[in-house]
DNA sequence: CGGTAAGTTGACTTAAGTCAAGGCGGGTGG
DNA sequence: CCACCCGCCTTGACTTAAGTCAACTTACCG
């Protein structure tokens, strides 16, 4: 049942960068197995220590921070080559949960080996520490872009942020790109009440720049909606990343 | 004039994991030199591809991010310890800027010795990617509480992880700690106003909470601030970190 | 068919932002 | 030595973006 890694279907997206036959025989090693998850679950939970780590195989999710005053912060919305579990495997503890928002599939690796990459494949050590950095990296533009900017260039912002990881992968057809979320994440995503993100997607509607339909959005100007988002446009170019 | 490692004086920290002699010896080799900086330096830039790396040694500054519209997010305070330019090492570009507000003593890396921790000292490399994975952790908590709180419990948030930070450096006199920023600073880093950043610290002074004077902060009610920070107040048992 | 979960919209409230005026050192140069 | 300026902090009066409340529509599902 399970896929071996040299037939992984994501390796063929182009953003994911090459590896040897022989890097992909230690990276099957490491596999344990593989996880079918159903739409809501909770793969990773704030506080626990989960035994493994995943990459996404495929399907969509969120991770986020609960407050005990039942506020939710989304840090981050989740797509196929991602991976999870990385503070679990650091740190012995998840900081922040994972749900899954459509049915997802997981690769799942043993946390007790993990120590033995870095030991044994500098250069896969060194990709976990680039997925690392990267994803401080774009928390770190998230919190600049909540913590700055008004509601309308928050959100075209994360439509573009989104509509490119899409397209990375392939996953866009034409303008539009598969949206499996409710309004309500993307408001705790952005910081904003769900009404007024409401209000915003219409706006964005009536100007004709993006909208939401299906599950899928539509973004009918590229233009509009990266001036909306105020400068911080460009950015496009997607690097190449690793895949674990 | 440059400190030898082994008598690095932050060392003596407890907050900070105890290395072999053999361990050090390698530090020492990758340490290229030692710089002294003046308050208000940039020492990185958001763009620039630094042949550098930091580890802070002494002296206190931010890192932040600037927006064309002149708009500004703090996204840390850099603190002695606090290992600079990872993103510069692993990306190959800076996406924020590091200004000194104090004089600052740091040790200068190579960036061309960068891969060779990964190839020769798997548990150094390991430290390292601890180290982002902490910093994606602190972000992450910084996102929440931006994106969710309301302005005296950012505010109450802010001074209590400071006060730790401090205290686990041994930088506090009793209840207070040095605070070299200014209350634009703050402000930037809160998502606030400078006008209401100051009115919420009136608040918090009027209450007895805590009171900003002469660049130090003195918590006057470690209760209340906790209090006025919602929950989330556990957590100030300090891990020890990695020192590079 | 009810029942529930998500999206939509309007009316009203409020937290936070903006504007503007002073105050308080600390330098510097006439 | 004083006067002026400059950066930062403080405060009050007013504006506004965003939040809250509440009603109503869909759409899906057993």
């Amino acid at each position: 049942m399970p896929v071996p890694c040299r037939n992984c279907p994501l390796r063929r997206c182009d953003i994911f960068a090459p590896v040897t036959e022989q890097e992909l025989a230690f990276l099957q090693r490491f596999k344990s197995g593989e996880l079918k998850v159903a739409p809501g679950m909770q793969l990773l939970m704030e506080g626990s220590n989960s035994p493994q780590l995943y990459t996404v195989l495929a399907g969509q999710g969120l991770r986020y921070k609960t407050f005990a005053s039942g506020r939710r912060q989304v840090l981050n919305f989740v797509f196929p080559g991602d991976f999870l579990g990385l503070q679990a495997g650091m740190m012995g503890e998840m900081h922040h949960s994972v749900e899954a928002t459509t049915e997802m599939v997981l690769c799942v690796f043993d946390r007790k080996e993990f120590f033995n990459i870095f030991r044994h494949h500098p250069e896969r050590a060194y990709d976990i520490t680039w997925l690392a950095a990267t994803e401080e990296h774009f928390l770190g533009e998230t919190l600049a872009t909540v913590g700055q900017l008004p509601a309308v260039a928050r959100m075209a912002w994360a439509l573009m942020r989104l509509f490119n990881r899409a397209e990375a992968l392939g996953m866009t057809t034409g303008d539009s790109f598969p949206m499996p979320y409710r309004q309500q994440d993307l408001a705790d995503a952005l910081g904003l009440s769900l009404v007024h993100t409401n209000k915003t997607l219409a706006r964005l509607r009536d100007h004709q720049i993006a909208s939401w339909h299906d599950g899928h959005i539509k973004i009918h100007s590229h233009a509009g909606l990266a001036e909306s988002a105020g400068e911080e446009a460009g950015e496009s170019a997607w690097m190449t990343r690793p895949l674990i």
